[in-house]
DNA sequence: TCAATAACCTACCAAAATAGTATGCTATAA
DNA sequence: TTATAGCATACTATTTTGGTAGGTTATTGA
């Protein structure tokens, strides 16, 4: 039941977008030395969340990276989920391919939906701005 | 995100234990040939969860496994952990030592904390008598 | 008491997922 | 036109997952 380091990772690059310079377009190499992440596999991540449509990009030189809207616009699930896939507990629930054959008997099914629903609406609720105001706090 | 094969089949053992015969103990084999699992694995699936005592054991001819309380007694997060250990999203929530050298400063800890705060109350809320009770309505 | 049964314990193994590297190509701005 | 930085693909090492295998110990019925 762990969230990948691809996906915390992706918060923490979103989260590092939206308060370094969410003006101009950042490179990879500026947010992994901040962020202490290699460039390469911050690379593999970045990808995803520009491929999600998240993050925009522009190359060349002062090329790089910036977010496609406000901070408050994003939540928590939508940059999960674009590196995560589903978030769910178990894969039946997941799409219609992935199910197992006793799925339509499955005792647990009602305890993994319970699951999955808890999760999705915390993920679902917290947007990237909360996140940033709640760091400030501290 | 997913929760193992471990901690799934263990659901379905502690149901098949609860269901079947509760008054006598029930072998290996014979749970593992009605749930169709193979016996030699879940034979590690039931020792952690003897040794969690969530179930009782005798050996010998007639031997086999029993509940050591009333379904009502165990809640599915009782039985989850004992296999998956803590549902954590990320291990810095687990114990001390699993932190993280950024923890301290990690904006994302409090996103972390919601999704724990949130399985963990669909987990300790729903107990084994609570799925079987659930599966006869179908 | 002895043979069958079934839990117990330890070790091993293959496949998949995770986390990260490496290399070369393409677009862009100074 | 060159340095920069994204894009694409492939590779690799480590860990986790999902099992197998084999021998030992305890119990019970005949």
């Amino acid at each position: 039941m762990k969230i990948s380091t691809k996906g915390r990772y992706a918060l923490r690059v979103m989260v590092d977008l939206a308060t370094t310079d969410p003006e101009n377009y950042i490179s990879i190499k500026n947010i992994a030395n901040r962020q202490k992440i290699s460039d390469k596999y911050l690379e593999q991540i970045i990808s995803s969340l520009n491929k999600a449509g998240l993050v925009k990009s522009t190359r060349g030189a002062l090329g790089g990276y910036k977010l496609t809207k406000a901070p408050k616009d994003y939540t928590v699930g939508m940059i999960l989920r674009s590196i995560e896939g589903s978030l769910a507990p178990v894969s039946c629930l997941d799409d219609e391919e992935n199910q197992c054959p006793r799925c339509s008997d499955c005792v647990s099914l009602y305890v993994w939906e319970k699951i999955y629903e808890a999760v999705n609406n915390v993920v679902d609720t917290i947007t990237l701005q909360d996140i940033i105001d709640n760091s400030k706090l501290r």
